[in-house]
DNA sequence: CTGAAAGCGCTAACAC
DNA sequence: GTGTTAGCGCTTTCAG
C-alpha cells in the first residue's frame, strides 16, 4: 500500500538515494558538485535519477538553500500598456537568453496599485526571487528606498538620478536625439517639434532634456503616454499651430506611426511637407513607406546585460552601474527630405 | 548575539508567534482562515507581522503545501521571434491580470532545445508552477503527451486535434478568413491569396485551410512564418506571378504590414490595385494609412480565460475545452475598394 | 570518499 | 479557540 502511494507520487532524492544504493547526501553533492564523489558512483546516482526521472524540487531546495534560482520583475503597468509595449517582450527575450543557461527561471508580477506592488517585492524577497529587475524608473523611484530597505539584489534599468547602492544599466539617450537634430537643421528644419513620453520617466525626460538643448522651442513640446491615440492627439495639436512643425520627432515610434498616418489623413506628404522620426524602432518601422527613421535601441542585448548584472550582483560582485552603447540613429525616408522653406 | 543575528535575518513565522504571544499555527491559520481565530489574536497577530514587515516564505508554504502559487508558461521560440510577437505580451497581460488577483506568480522559462524543454516542464511539476499554460500548439505536440505524463494541469492555448485530457482554450480561426474572403469576392475579388504562418502550427493550419475552403487557390498560397521579412518575401513571389494576386490575406499584420508596405514601393496602390488584409489586429494598424484590416483576436481575454480555466483544473475541477468568441473581422480601407478586373 | 542527522520556514494532523 | 509536533525534500555541517 504504502509502496503503491510511493510509485505515484514524485520521486523525491531519497528514492535516487536508495536506488543508487548511497546517501542523500551523495546524491546531492554528485549534483552540486561541492565534494568529490567517485565516478563509479555518480555513474549511479545519475543513472537512478535518470530512471526515475528524478527533477530536484526546487521548493525544498529554495528552503534549504535560500536560493529561489529565479530572478523577478514586477510591472506596475496597466495591462493594455503592457500589451502594445514593443520594448518588453524583447527586453524579456534578453533577459530570458541569459537565464535560460543557468536554468534560471523569470517571476513575472504584475500589480495594480502601489500596496500590491510592495506586497511583491517583499514575495520576492522572501523566496520567490533571488533578485528583481526594475524596470519603467521614476525619477523618484519609492521602489529604489523599498529595496533598500529589503535584502534583495536590484537593477535599476536607466539613469537613477540619485545617490543609489544598486547597480543600474543605463543608455545614452541625448546623443541620438542631438544627432537627429542636428541632422534635420542641416536639411533647413527649424520648427522641430518632441511629443515626448510622460516625463517623470528618467528614460522619457532625458530625450525630452535633450531635444530642449538640440533645439530649444519648448513651445513645440508635447507630452504624450506611448501610445498611437496619445501620439495622434499631440500631432493634431501641433499640426493645428499657426506655425506648425516641419519636424516631429516622437519618444516612440507607435506614436510616431500614428502620428504620421494622421499628418497623411490630412493632406500632408511625409517627408516633404513634414518630416517624422520615432524612437525605439519597432520591427515594423523599416517596412512601412515611406520607412520610419528611429533610433535602435537593441531592447534585448539590455535585457542581457541587465539579466547578467544581476546574476553577478546576486553571486555576491559589488554592485556597479553599466553603460550599454546601444542607441543608434538609423536614417530612413521619412526624414530624407529638405524642409520646404514656406509652411 | 543571536538576537542581534536574528534582528539582521528576515522574520519568520516564529518571529511573529513570539512578538505576538501565540504560536505558529495560530500566524498560519490567521492568514488562510483555515480555522477559526479570536478577533483579538488575529488583530495582535497581524499586528506582530505589519511590525515586523513578515511576508511568508513562499518556498517554505510551497514546501509543506505542494503548491508553488505560480503558474508556467515555457517558450520554446527563438528570442528574436518572441522579441516581435505582438500576441505574446498581450496573453500574457491578460493572464496576469486574472493571477494578480490572487497573488499567483507567473514563472516564465524560454529553453534553447528539446531537452531544456522537457526539463523545464518537470521543473515546473517539481516546485516551480502548479500548472502550466502551453502556447504554440503543433499539431501533433510531444509536450501534450510528456505533460500527460506527468502531474500537472496544462490548458491548451489552441485546438488540439486528438484525444487529450487537457482543457483546451480554443478560437475560430475559419469563419472571419471566410467572411472576409466572402467580401472580397462580392467586390470582385477572383484571384485572392494567403501568406499562411508555418503550416504545423494549429492555428496557422486552421487559417490555411479555411482560406483553401473559401477560395481554393492553393497555387496562391505560401507559407510564412510570421516575421515581417517572410511577409515581404512571399509578397514578392505573389506579385511576380504571371497572373498575380488582387487580394493578399496574411496570417498576422506584421506580415501584412510588411507585404503592403513592399507593394507599394512597387508602385501598386492600396486598396485600389491591390486589396491586403492582416490577421491579429496590431494596434497600430488602425492607424496606418491605408487602415489595415484585419481580424481582432483579443489575446488579452483569451489570456485571462486560459488563467482563469487552469486555475479551476488547479482547483480540482474536471478540465475541459472553452470556445472563445473572439474573433471579429475589422474592415478598414486595406479592403475598401472593388477590384479593378485588369491586374 | 561517504553517511547520519540537523535544520530551512512553513502547514496540517492531532491534541486539548 | 489554541498549542504541539511531525513532516515537506532538499542542503550542509559533523563524523568517520
Amino acid at each position: 500500500m504504502t509502496s503503491q502511494r510511493r510509485a505515484a507520487a514524485s520521486p523525491t532524492i531519497s528514492d535516487v538515494a536508495r536506488v543508487a544504493g548511497v546517501s542523500k547526501a551523495t546524491v546531492s553533492h554528485a549534483y552540486s558538485g561541492k565534494r568529490t564523489i567517485s565516478t563509479a558512483t555518480k555513474e549511479r546516482v545519475f543513472a537512478a535519477a535518470r530512471d526515475l526521472h528524478w527533477v530536484p524540487s526546487s521548493s525544498a531546495r529554495a528552503l534549504a538553500t535560500h536560493r529561489a534560482n529565479a530572478v523577478g520583475i514586477v510591472l506596475a503597468r496597466q495591462p493594455e500598456i503592457l500589451a502594445s509595449d514593443t520594448f518588453f517582450p524583447a527586453f524579456i527575450a534578453g533577459v530570458e537568453s541569459v537565464l535560460a543557461e543557468q536554468e534560471i527561471a523569470l517571476v513575472l508580477q504584475v500589480v495594480a496599485n502601489r500596496t500590491a506592488e510592495e506586497r511583491a517585492y517583499r514575495a520576492m524577497e522572501h523566496g520567490r526571487a533571488d533578485g528583481v529587475i526594475v524596470l519603467d524608473l521614476h525619477r523618484d523611484d519609492w521602489r529604489v528606498e523599498l529595496l533598500t530597505t529589503l535584502r534583495l539584489p536590484a537593477v535599476l534599468l536607466g539613469a537613477y538620478p540619485h545617490r543609489t547602492r544598486f547597480s543600474c544599466v543605463r543608455t545614452d539617450d541625448a546623443s541620438p536625439v542631438l544627432e537627429l537634430i542636428a541632422h534635420l537643421r542641416r536639411q533647413g528644419h527649424r520648427r522641430i517639434a518632441h511629443v515626448a513620453g510622460p516625463l517623470d520617466y528618467v528614460h522619457s525626460r532625458a530625450r525630452a532634456q535633450a531635444y530642449l538643448a538640440g533645439s530649444g522651442t519648448p513651445e513645440l513640446l508635447r507630452e504624450g503616454d506611448f501610445s498611437a491615440g496619445s501620439g495622434r492627439r499631440a500631432t493634431a495639436e501641433l499640426l493645428a499651430l499657426p506655425k506648425r512643425p516641419t519636424a516631429i520627432l516622437y519618444a516612440n515610434d507607435t506614436m510616431a506611426i500614428a502620428g504620421y498616418s494622421y499628418a497623411r489623413a490630412q493632406g500632408l506628404a511625409i517627408p516633404d511637407d513634414l518630416a517624422v522620426a520615432g524612437f525605439d524602432d519597432d520591427h515594423l518601422s523599416e517596412h512601412l513607406s515611406p520607412a520610419l527613421t528611429s533610433v535602435a535601441t537593441a531592447p534585448r542585448r539590455r535585457g542581457e546585460v541587465a539579466a547578467r548584472r544581476l546574476l553577478a550582483d546576486i553571486a555576491g560582485e559589488e554592485p556597479r552601474s553599466i553603460t550599454v552603447d546601444c542607441n543608434q540613429l538609423v536614417l530612413r525616408e521619412s526624414t530624407d527630405a529638405p524642409a520646404r522653406t514656406t509652411v
